[in-house]
RNA sequence: GGAGAGGUGACCGAGUGGUCGAAGGUGCUUGACUGGAAAUCAAGUGUACGGGCAACCGUACCGAGGGUUCGAAUCCCUCCCUCUCCGCCA
């Protein structure tokens, strides 16, 4: 969420900053200048009423105390039609403050100044490759066909379970999954100096108003108690670890001392994937539940950029330790996400799709979502508490990480080597037909 | 799920209608004392918004929301959470 007094304060700016995004907030941010500016004249009214009838008050207090029954009774109605106007005021200005919150929590963050224009992901730059293709003395299969033929991957028994855009994994292919979690875990907290996390996978409302997965987002996520679709108290499934770990620090003051902090957890992340039934219908790349590792950073704001660097070389570590060749992209302005001031994609390359595919996404948040989950730190011992900055990044998506491995392993009799930093977790160096 | 107890500042804990942003203690910070430290003594020590160059002042906040009242941390209602016992369960 933006500060509204600084949307207020420099409305051109903003909004010449959010086009960048390609998308119009015109009136929205109108709407919020306008209603900031009665905020300020209602809450300096309210104040000044509350002050008078505390005053009354403390002398009708004094009253009592002399027991002057008569003289209380007298300044009675008068007292009840001051306090009455004091209620009013109040009513009003929480309606406004309800209503700047409101606007601005479906208002994406800005970019950062840095990342550069475009409107989709067309326009993304290539920040750096690694590695190169692998190249195959036959046509590569995708991860879908291979997996199905080694006995590892089953959708039509999980289409039997669930329906469409879930998958059953079997034998090595399960072990595979579980190698990925435990490799990526124990690269993070040994290596890179993460606090492995494990959160719960249902969240309130609350910590996705946090993230801002909601109130935008709804459509894409699963909702539980569906009988009782309106019930404040119901649960979600996390589409991403993002939503707990965040949300641990969520109304706390931090001591400058801890940062930054660094978090990681493996968890499943569930999506409806509303609208996007066209696309990526076979295979593991789009499925309503998949897991993931995810690297977390909570960062004092001149830091923040700084961490992003880090935190990417930390995502990209894993890719490298698995001999996957990826690139790094960064997201343009229209390709940004809601919350994000900037950002970076990790793309493995699929052999078979011929593609570069996202596998991570990186983002720094500034202060965006520390104001929305009310996540600060204290500068100076003494300091006035202050915003931090948030940001996270998948280390990696464990579904797309064992597509990746699949493919570009494949050998020509259609088995899979096992990549050399997997191979003691796997227990084997080869994936074959069982 | 049933019965009971409770949610107060960094922590413990007092406070059952008015002068309570909140006693007391612990912790922390600063000063005094000391060769230094401990102990002791003194002062300070929440967050947000508004005003002021500043000292500081005003307003709100005692789990959340609503109500009663001239006035609520204190009374009433609803919800959330924690603890104890029973039941059930992994």
């Amino acid at each position: 969420m933006l500060d509204s007094r600084y949307v207020a304060d420099h409305l051109d700016e903003v909004r010449e900053q959010l086009a960048r995004r390609g998308a119009e907030f015109a009136d929205a941010l109108d709407g919020v200048a306008s209603l900031v500016s009665s905020r300020r004249e209602l809450s300096r009214k309210t104040e000044l009423l509350q002050g008078e009838r505390n005053t009354a008050s403390d002398a009708m207090a004094k009253l009592a105390r002399s027991g002057d029954k008569q003289g209380m009774a007298a300044r009675r109605d008068e007292l009840k039609a001051l306090s009455e106007r004091v209620k009013g005021l109040e009513t009003d200005l929480a309606g406004v403050e309800a209503q700047i919150e409101e606007t601005l929590l479906i208002i994406p963050n800005v970019p950062h100044p840095s990342v550069p224009d475009g409107r989709t992901e067309d326009e993304n730059v290539v920040v750096r490759e690694w590695g190169t293709k692998p190249s195959f003395s036959f046509e590569p299969k995708p991860h879908y066909e291979l997996g199905e033929q080694l006995g590892i991957l089953d959708f039509e028994r999980a289409a039997k379970l669930s329906g469409a855009r879930f998958s059953v994994l079997w034998g090595l292919g399960a072990r595979l999954e579980r190698a990925l979690q435990t490799f990526m875990l124990d690269l993070h907290t040994r290596e890179h100096g993460y606090t492995e996390v494990h959160p719960p996978y249902l969240v309130k409302a609350e910590a996705l108003r946090g993230t801002s997965q909601l109130p935008k987002f709804e459509d894409d996520l699963f909702k539980t108690k569906r009988s009782d679709p309106d019930d404040p108290s119901a649960l979600y499934l996390i589409p991403t670890a993002e939503v707990p770990v965040t949300n641990l620090h969520a109304d706390e003051i931090l001591d400058a001392a801890q940062l930054p902090l660094a978090y990681t957890a493996y968890t499943p992340c569930f999506r409806s994937e509303a609208g996007s039934y066209g696309r990526d219908v076979r295979g593991l790349i789009r499925q309503h539940q998949f897991d993931k590792v995810e690297i977390v950073r909570f960062a004092a704001p001149e830091q923040s950029l700084a961490e992003l660097e880090r935190l990417t070389l930390h995502a990209e570590e894993v890719l490298k330790r698995l001999g996957l060749h990826y690139r790094v992209v960064e997201h343009c302005a229209g390709d940004l996400g809601f919350a994000a001031t900037k950002g970076y994609d990790l793309e493995v390359w699929l052999p078979s799709q011929r593609m570069y595919r996202e596998i991570s996404s990186c983002s720094v948040f500034g202060d965006f979502q520390a104001r929305r989950a009310k996540i600060r730190y204290r500068p100076e011992p003494k300091g006035k508490p202050r915003l931090l900055h948030t940001l996270n990044g998948s280390g990696l998506a464990i579904g797309r990480t064992w597509v990746a491995i699949v493919e570009q392993y494949q050998q020509a009799d259609g088995s899979v080597l096992v990549p050399e930093a997997l191979r003691s977790l796997m227990g084997t160096d080869r994936i074959t037909s069982r």
